[in-house]
DNA sequence: GGGTGATGCTGAG
DNA sequence: TCAGCCTCACCCC
């Protein structure tokens, strides 16, 4: 479930469960075995994210650079360890717990200038405290295509995916083929701080929800069942929660998107 | 047990 | 624009 909120969340629990020790590492599956032989018995110095991707720097000068993809997840065991599944590209392991990772897009060794030169082409995180909420308007500006598109080009904003693409629209009342530099600045702002509040909720949780408890007759967040977290992701022919006009489907970016003609008019 | 879809991205054309 | 890649859970038989 890999949008910027995991990927930071995987950076906060990492850091805490290898961050300064010693970390044993190896490649089950073998893809990684070179890598995995560098990094063995050196110690984790620090374990960052930005959009979707993870960077864990070790105390001897390398970086190890992860990216989830559609696929990759990573499970932590702290006991009762199972042996590595067939496609475990990646196992990290402490006195106290296990890392397993399947299926990254990537997960590779980097030197310090390509890990710069990677992030200077994302956009700014919401997830980033320093990151520009003007920087994030300048590059919708620039941008002529559909806003749904706009929302997951990394280039544009980082670590937006197609559920939170979705749910924000929605949240913020716009319509997915409104073009990104026709936006009012309004809406923009709002985009942003939407981003960072539902972003943030997302890592704490580590699932996304983004409808509120009342909204579903629920007293609490982690009480939402998760066919009722969201307003419009893969709800085509339901009826929206706030108007009840059919959810649409349709396609931006290669993705279906889901949106409510009423409650976000074009 | 097979088929399929999934919260991503790239590179060829 | 579109095929291809990565893995696994879930559905259906």
């Amino acid at each position: 479930m890999p949008e910027g909120h995991s990927i930071h969340r995987y950076a906060r629990l990492h850091r805490k469960s290898l961050g300064g020790q010693t970390v044993g590492v190896t490649s089950p599956q073998g893809r990684f075995s070179d890598g995995a032989a560098r990094l063995d018995g050196n110690v984790v110095e620090k374990v960052d994210a930005i959009g979707k991707h993870l960077f864990y720097r070790w105390d001897h000068g390398a970086t190890l650079h992860v990216h989830l993809g559609l696929f990759g997840r990573f499970r932590t065991f702290r006991q009762e360890i199972p042996p590595p599944t067939r496609g475990t590209r990646l196992a990290m392991e402490t006195p106290d717990a296990t890392v397993y990772l399947a299926g990254p897009t990537i997960c590779n060794l980097i030197t310090p200038e390509e890990e710069e030169d990677l992030r200077s082409r994302l956009g700014p995180d919401p997830l980033d405290r320093k990151a520009d909420p003007n920087d994030f308007a300048a590059r919708l500006s620039k941008r002529r295509i559909p806003i749904s598109g706009a929302l997951l080009d990394q280039k544009v904003i980082a670590g937006i995916g197609n559920v939170y693409r979705a749910e924000l629209l929605f949240l913020a009342g716009v319509s997915p083929h409104k073009p990104a530099n026709e936006l009012t600045g309004d809406e923009v702002e709002q985009l942003w701080t939407l981003a960072v509040s539902q972003l943030r909720a997302g890592e704490k949780s580590g699932r996304i929800v983004t409808v509120a408890p009342n909204d579903v007759g629920a007293t609490k967040r982690s009480e939402i069942p998760r066919r009722e977290s969201l307003f419009v992701y893969k709800r085509d022919g339901t009826p929206c929660r706030t108007c009840g006009t059919n959810v649409r489907i349709g396609e931006s970016a290669n993705r279906k998107v889901w949106w409510c003609p009423s409650c976000q008019a074009a």
